[in-house]
DNA sequence: TACTATTCATATGGTTTTAGTAGGAATTGA
DNA sequence: TCAATTCCTACTAAAACCATATGAATAGTA
């Protein structure tokens, strides 16, 4: 139903590592050591935060990434919309044109309160909440 | 990211088409055409309802399918659970030592946040709220 | 200049999941 | 006996997921 991939869950480690050394441009190769993740995989994320902002490159040798922003400005709903787009756990919530079953559909408003809360969340959490591990388990 | 399968909405609208017609007996074959749903995909989602106890049968001519329980006690996520066992967005909310960096995994409480969320959304929501379009847009 | 370390770009491939289709056996009512 | 229905199981095409692989481009440094 309902998975996280894992190029979302590299991105934000990826993320945090950028996080945790702000300030330094930091080279992909430790990030894929210290993180344990594939440094050809992390490659292809990286284009998806780059496009969307959220990190800074410098090529050649002592080259390497950066956060754009401070990791307060950064919350984990444009992260997952860098890589996957908007945020849309059935079609017709983003494209109602989708379906012509849209206007009188039951389920409908279900997907699209789900979907909204899911939006939310994502979107009150940033980078330096999960860094300072300041997420609350209470349903806001 | 975070998709919602064509199995589940298919068992949701089969659902609570036989909420519309609680107390008969209903043919898959009328479910399929006024749903437009293929006949021979909803065969197959059929056994993970009746696994559940969320549906009864009968066999055999003028035999079909009728709700186990009234619609007011059947939740959302009972019908995505029958279908997907339990939720869990990664693996490591619902099986910890499925990955050794649980212990101090800094998006860990994001992800258990997450899934709470949602588990605790489907479960709030029946059947009969859908039918009834009772359906609050207000985060909870 | 030559070398090395790094990012950047693109192609390829294996596995799993999704979303069906298909055929026929078993059961039951008329 | 027949027709209508559920039940059971096998198959398949396409997409998504999760990488691996190769090499070009760039920039610092000796």
């Amino acid at each position: 139903m309902i998975k996280i991939t894992t190029k979302i869950r590299y991105a934000i480690r990826l993320l945090i590592f950028l996080a945790q050394h702000e300030g330094e441009m930091v080279f992909l190769k430790d990030v894929s050591e210290k993180e344990n993740i594939s440094f050809k995989y992390l490659e292809q994320i990286i284009p998806y935060l780059k496009n969307s902002g959220l990190i800074l490159s410098k090529r050649g040798a002592r080259g390497g990434y950066i956060l754009a922003k401070k990791p307060s400005q950064i919350t984990i709903k444009e992260i997952v919309q860098s890589i996957e787009g908007p945020i849309a756990i059935v079609e017709c919530v983003a494209s109602p044109e989708y379906c012509n079953r849209s206007n009188n559909c039951v389920p409908n408003k279900l997907w699209k309160k789900l979907n909204e809360q899911i939006s939310d969340t994502l979107e009150t959490i940033t980078l330096e909440d999960l860094m300072l591990n300041r997420i609350s388990m209470e349903v806001s």
